[in-house]
DNA sequence: CCTTAATATAAGTATATACATATATTAATT
DNA sequence: AATTAATATATGTATATACTTATATTAAGG
């Protein structure tokens, strides 16, 4: 019963769960990094989301939202605004496709010039994690994220 | 020179950064495992965001925005915002402090009572992802998550 | 063919997030 | 003491995120 605890109690418990939370630890230094990307590529006019997500469409030419979501682990709704976002910056074209509800999204030379600038700044920072982690320890965080986006699909 | 690239090669370099990229694979398990928290604390009308920032409230009494803010490695204006949501859920109270610019936090008896209810929901969460990675990988993960953490604070 | 069901995306609403700027308050300098 | 500098929080603006609902389009059933 918390309702008990005292106020050191519920400290103990506060740090406990803070220190274990996979859930509380991932979105921290997700934010903390995400800055890390947002400052790299800032020159550029772009977030370290946005990086990602231009890459992803670089990756899967004339593919549709739906499909686009599925490899992002993103919302279909979440996309399409975010799609929105690359395409006022003329990073990425949209269009009808043959089965009218969809919608084709494409990356302009825009958008191909500007991954060119970018990869540079995102391997800047590729290397300075692994500076801190090492490869192995990298490598490993990845595969354990991979892991556990797999894990989340299946039911 | 990615302007001359093929779309085999773009889709190649695609796949290629999208396993290699750190902050890419942190968001996205952050927003994978997000859904399942969100899902699991629903019943209490709570976001795992929430419950997160709550545990911090009740393990830091009277803590200011800006001390809290440190911890949880999130900018003080975004903390701002975020309790304001859980006060008007009235989990937690907001009162000036003797020095009159900072705001005093603190955890209601009812967001004691939430905590309460969200614990075991929790740890049901808990125990999935260590049932999917094993004790050790999620612990290695944590501390690797906690050294990130850690290393974008330094410089 | 017409109605109904299924599907793809967008829009409505709410929260999370950050940076820049504004506001209020305290501390430091002269 | 009055002015200036520093600090704490809030607000403006923009993006990221998800759930629910609306809209448009295609597919299925009759």
């Amino acid at each position: 019963m918390l309702s008990g605890k005292t106020d050191q109690e519920l400290k103990e418990l506060s740090i406990k769960t803070g220190n274990a939370c996979v859930g509380f630890n991932l979105r921290r230094t997700a934010r903390l990094l995400g800055r890390l990307y947002d400052e790299a590529f800032e020159p550029l006019g772009l977030k370290g989301t946005q990086f990602s997500l231009l890459m992803a469409v670089a990756g899967n030419k004339d593919a549709t939202i739906g499909e686009l979501a599925q490899p992002l682990g993103m919302e279909r709704s979440t996309l399409s605004r975010n799609i929105v976002v690359l395409q006022k910056k003329g990073l990425v074209t949209v269009e009808e496709g043959e089965d009218r509800r969809q919608q084709k999204i494409s990356i302009t030379e825009q958008g191909i010039f500007v991954l060119q600038e970018a990869l540079p700044l995102w391997e800047r920072i590729q290397e300075r994690l692994i500076g801190e982690l090492g490869v192995e320890r990298i490598n490993n965080l990845l595969e354990d994220l991979q892991s556990l986006s797999q894990g989340t699909k299946e039911k």
